[in-house]
DNA sequence: AGATAGATTAGATCCATTCTAAACTGTTGA
DNA sequence: TCAACAGTTTAGAATGGATCTAATCTATCT
């Protein structure tokens, strides 16, 4: 974890400040720290409450406005993907690729599912003038009866 | 639109009642309204709000609070499936067979797509003491680029 | 009809999110 | 290098959907 140079893979760093400059987002000392955070350790998916909380817990001085302001250009800029999944609360899915959803309703615990596994056939035509933004599953588990 | 006894299939009256007194709710003054604005008129995806002011026209006396309640104990009971694809804002739909969705996400119009057509496949394994409650899939569409 | 559990209500409250407008900072170009 | 400006951050206010409260009302059962 130095600021050494090196190959692409392996640059916790300056990988955050590529994706914003890529982005046409300013690197500011903010965005660049919740980009750390969010990207730094695999797919997540966050609250904004959830990534202040984090932020708060790392030192890292961000007020919880400019977190929902990030969230959002982020996902505007292509870097994260909203998932709805439970009324009144975002999150945001550190994965953008093509991939599904599983929800275990009781714990509100989220996973991916990732997309090769998982198929769906039989899409209804799509009326003139519109296109198919993405097609989103959820699997939604209870407790077992 | 007359009170006058017939064939099941025509009682636009009685229906209602039905529907509430084998879901073990009260047939009240207001909720019988409710279920008469919901249910009479094919399938439906009403938020608290628009059903509120649906019935506020139809000169039906009904709080905002009541409105709410009666959702949330209509979809407890099964009369209403609750549909999460936005952000901050609750649907009832008041078909409850299986099916899934199409969300035109620049004017917010939702369509179900009938549970034949559509067909997922390759689910994930279901963790120990889980269980599938349903799989709920959504098409987004936006305005062609 | 009287008793009572359940239902309704207005208004307060909650909570996630967005807005505001003032202060601050990264960037550009002289 | 640094002034200037556009873009960014911020605290706190405002918004908006949904729920809660506790007082009043009503369907139902005896």
């Amino acid at each position: 974890m130095s600021g050494m140079t090196m190959a692409t893979e392996a640059r916790p760093f300056s990988e955050p400040l590529d994706r914003l400059k890529r982005a046409g987002l300013r690197p500011t000392r903010q965005r660049l720290a919740l980009a750390r955070l969010l990207f730094s350790r695999g797919d997540r998916h966050v609250s904004a409450e959830q990534l202040h909380a984090e932020a708060k817990t790392a030192r890292v001085v961000v007020s919880l406005a400019t977190v929902y302001n990030t969230l959002n250009q982020f996902t505007r800029a292509g870097l994260l993907r909203e998932v709805v999944v439970k009324a009144g609360r975002s999150y945001f899915d550190t994965n953008t690729s093509d991939h599904h959803h599983v929800l275990a309703v009781a714990t509100g615990d989220l996973m991916d599912i990732p997309a090769g596994t998982l198929a769906v056939s039989g899409l209804p035509e799509v009326p003139d003038g519109l296109e198919v933004e993405r097609v989103d599953v959820v699997v939604r588990l209870r407790p077992r009866a």
